[in-house]
DNA sequence: TTGCATAATGACTGACCGGTCAGTATCCTG
DNA sequence: CAGGATACTGACCGGTCAGTCATTATGCAA
């Protein structure tokens, strides 16, 4: 079967073999590869001479640029794990502090439903054991820096009054923790009954909506929407 | 460094060694060791020397009991998800909603809370892209029943009126993701801000809370509490 | 065009480990 | 206390694959 896949990928690289190319560029090829063969079977199952094939590249050369296996894999997810939270946390807030919790809620589900991001958590978590700084990294660089982020939107929807402060705390967790856990169920068809979850706006939707209704404020209260705390 | 281990290990089992035992003991032996080698380094990582150190018997004998190293993972997943969710879903129900629900949301969160769960989560969702039918295996035993039985609770506390209709659909997969999400970041130390999760019954209590904040009834409209869905 | 520096190759090596099986220990029966 | 039956053993085999390195190709500078 993998015999197939290669005269597929071959003839676009075939021109490249033997060709010197600037360092950046294969090394950039050989961590493309790496992420595709190491996702798809996971490090130990995985083959350097296939990382090596479909980067059009020979196993050696892998060499000439990772000093081994290891470190290969590492680097392939310190690279993938592509953070576009600068300028996210940079960026000019919007003034209506709920527009802005959505554009970041809406970001976030937009990155953990890309298709490179369960491959990521699964060889992340799968290789914990082994390496378990990769998982901290992993853990620092996104985990914990969204929920900061989500939080610190959250806090400001509820100094609007739009949000109850009752369950503020730990809010932003929550929140991560129902986008976390549905887009890895809508990754893994089998996992769990993917029927209702193809729809991915759908279901960003509906998460955001039981969000909703656990922040909004409390009780009867509902006359006092004018942002008064306390 | 598996050398000293050895001598820590050898003579608890050393006066089994070489005696006959009856066939399910030595069994269970073999998956006991299994199931600890399979979850401190993963399938492809582990040696079968290692698991029959363990466990006390001869490489050998491992294939008197099972026909391959990947029999021997699959039976052990398959006999490590216990299950006690037949007891519970027929047990008498409690004629009070509220109670019933919060009983068997205890109870769930006492199984993934387990130590064994997240070492066998991490294992069958790691090993996917190898052996498909044990995640459908893991998540029909587990999570879709679960969910299911979550759901039966959540209706009927809807029906009682303790909890608003709106966010009744889905709301036991809400309840799921947020609960395997928080097992599981308590589980990976490393992997969130474990400080703030040492405490179980603190988290659990946490997480209903939310819950119950999403669920209750909307605005002013507890008048209709009487259950006529529509 | 020549020749050098170096990028790239892929056959090769050696360690490792899943799986086997001839041999051994143990138990049981008569 | 035979002697057969079988649970058990562990040295061994063969395939696999990470990592090496002598050789070859390539681009560039003179």
């Amino acid at each position: 079967m993998t015999d197939e896949s290669v005269t597929l990928i071959e003839p676009a690289h075939k021109a490249d073999t033997r060709t010197r190319r600037p360092a950046e560029e294969r090394e950039a090829q050989i961590i493309e590869a790496a992420f595709t063969e190491f996702g798809a079977a996971g490090f130990e199952e995985t083959r350097l001479e296939d990382i090596a094939r479909l980067a059009g590249v020979a196993k050696g050369t892998i060499y000439l640029y990772f000093p081994n296996k290891e470190a290969l894999f590492r680097e392939m997810i310190r690279r993938t794990v592509v953070v576009r939270l600068d300028e996210l946390e940079n960026a000019p807030r919007d003034p209506d502090a709920m527009a802005d919790f959505h554009r970041v809620v809406r970001t976030y589900w937009a990155y953990v439903n890309e298709p490179t991001f369960p491959v990521l958590y699964r060889l992340v978590t799968s290789v914990l054991p082994r390496l378990p700084e990769l998982q901290q990294f992993f853990s620092e660089r996104v985990s914990l820096r969204w929920q900061r982020l989500l939080q610190s939107c959250i806090d400001a929807c509820v100094r609007d009054g739009a949000f109850g402060e009752e369950q503020a705390p730990d809010s932003a967790r929550m929140l991560h923790a129902l986008m976390m856990q549905h887009a890895l169920m809508r990754a893994n068809p089998t996992m769990c009954n993917a029927i209702h979850l193809q729809d991915s706006d759908a279901v960003m939707d509906r998460v955001l909506d039981f969000f909703s209704a656990a922040m909004r404020p409390a009780g009867h209260s509902l006359a006092d929407t004018n942002g008064h705390t306390h």
